[in-house]
DNA sequence: CGCCCTGTTGAACGCTGTCAAAGTCTGTGG
DNA sequence: CCACAGACTTTGACAGCGTTCAACAGGGCG
């Protein structure tokens, strides 16, 4: 149960989990193997036969435009079930990349189906974390499209740090954050130059501290009116589903 | 059956849906409702206990920010289960809106529970068509982050095309595109303005008309080439689920 | 020591937004 | 049949946010 322990924290968070639905799903995980930063943890368009459970570190949904331009569509962190995706899409349009150092429990798709067979509430949880995904996709839509370059960056960090609290690694008001600069920029849909004015000017008026792969948020209601932030899309509410 | 009759193409180009799943999707639909164009069909944050079925016309996604910007993140056409999402997510972090006279078939949430319970190879067909949901999002992502203007309107004009094919509603080059200049902008994240020059610069070039609520798209090619438009997000092959 | 990756800075350019106004279409009512 | 309102589309001038291009600094590592 050692490997899905944070993902429990994340499905405990939205309802309960029974005992056999806990011992359900740690039966689930075959193997867990680790990824180096930079490694493609999930290419595109290749069939998958397990989906791979993030365990511990920081990955990314990322797409490559024929032109060579990238952007990425969501991080992931530490219990996030980053490819449930391929249980029903059997194939990614996009890769999954390690950005920090990962480990990865590998789920078989044969075992999720005794999963869908034999517990219902289970699926709707699993299921149900694939609806988050979806919700954060949305934020993320309004974030390249309706907000500022300022509002974006400082959006992502509001997320990174509710997200990290849910599953039990923000202590107070630091984070871990372990991107590059570079790679902050195709999360947001800019350029690496502006990023860093950008970032230099959330310092500068205090807001965020990010250093070494940390992320501190030194006034978190100043950040989120910046960011027009609405965690509601997180989905923070514990409901029977 | 006939409210599912979409649904069912849809469902049936991604797997085999056998009669009798067939039987219990339609007896899942309680009753049809209509709205009319500009109608919320769904309102943000209010506790759902029905799933609407997009059964013919056109809908949004649409966020509201705090300072009045909208941003629509996804459309939906005839077959489309728009509101599936409430099924796991109890309320929606966004409002569903009418973009034409819309007929919307009601499934109550203990009935598709039943469906989770007793048919889980329907179960994951459904979850499956959020999945699409999810990849839909990303590709607006990349549309909004690192797409020109122009590239963003032709993208969502050759996504719009194969998703009409896909139920049946595609006739050659031509499908429905119900929209105004303003709903537009707000799907690409673009102001009216330029949405109306990009539109005239993809007429000019020969590429689409665009009329009274149909689109016409006179060389593909041209335009998905311009769009960098691939449509495997899409999901097109029929496996087991 | 030299290379590469990451972060930083400055100047010029350009895509898209802003503002303001006019034109077109459709439905309504006199 | 015409007048009118309202929504939608179109146009032009100008401004600005973010990009592009180029260069340099610092740190880790072979």
């Amino acid at each position: 149960m050692d490997a899905i322990e944070r993902l429990l924290l994340k499905l405990g968070a939205r309802d309960t989990v029974s005992e056999a639905e806990k011992e359900a799903l740690s039966a689930t995980v075959e193997r867990v193997r680790t990824y180096e930063p930079g490694e493609i943890v999930v290419p595109e368009g290749v069939v998958q036969t397990n989906s791979q459970l993030l365990v511990s570190g920081v990955a990314a949904r990322a797409k490559l435009l024929p032109d060579g331009q990238r952007q990425i569509t969501e991080i992931h962190i530490d219990g996030d079930f980053v490819d449930l995706h391929s249980f029903g899409l059997k194939k990614l349009e996009h890769d999954v990349i390690a950005l920090s150092p990962l480990s990865m429990a590998m789920v078989p798709h044969v075992r999720l189906m005794t999963v869908t067979e034999n517990w219902p509430h289970l699926t709707r949880l699993l299921w149900l974390s694939t609806l988050i995904d979806a919700a954060i996709h949305r934020e993320w839509i309004v974030s390249a499209g309706r907000r500022t370059a300022i509002e974006q960056v400082a959006h992502l960090c509001c997320e990174m740090m509710i997200r990290y609290r849910i599953v039990g690694l923000g202590q107070g008001d630091r984070c871990p954050l372990p991107l590059t600069q570079n790679q902050l920029a195709d999360c947001c849909g800019l350029t690496v130059v502006h990023v860093n004015r950008v970032v230099q000017d959330l310092r500068a008026q205090g807001l965020v501290e990010w250093r070494q792969g940390t992320l501190a948020i030194l006034d978190f209601e100043r950040l989120a009116a910046l960011a027009q932030f609405d965690p509601s899309y997180l989905v923070l509410d514990h409901i029977p589903r």
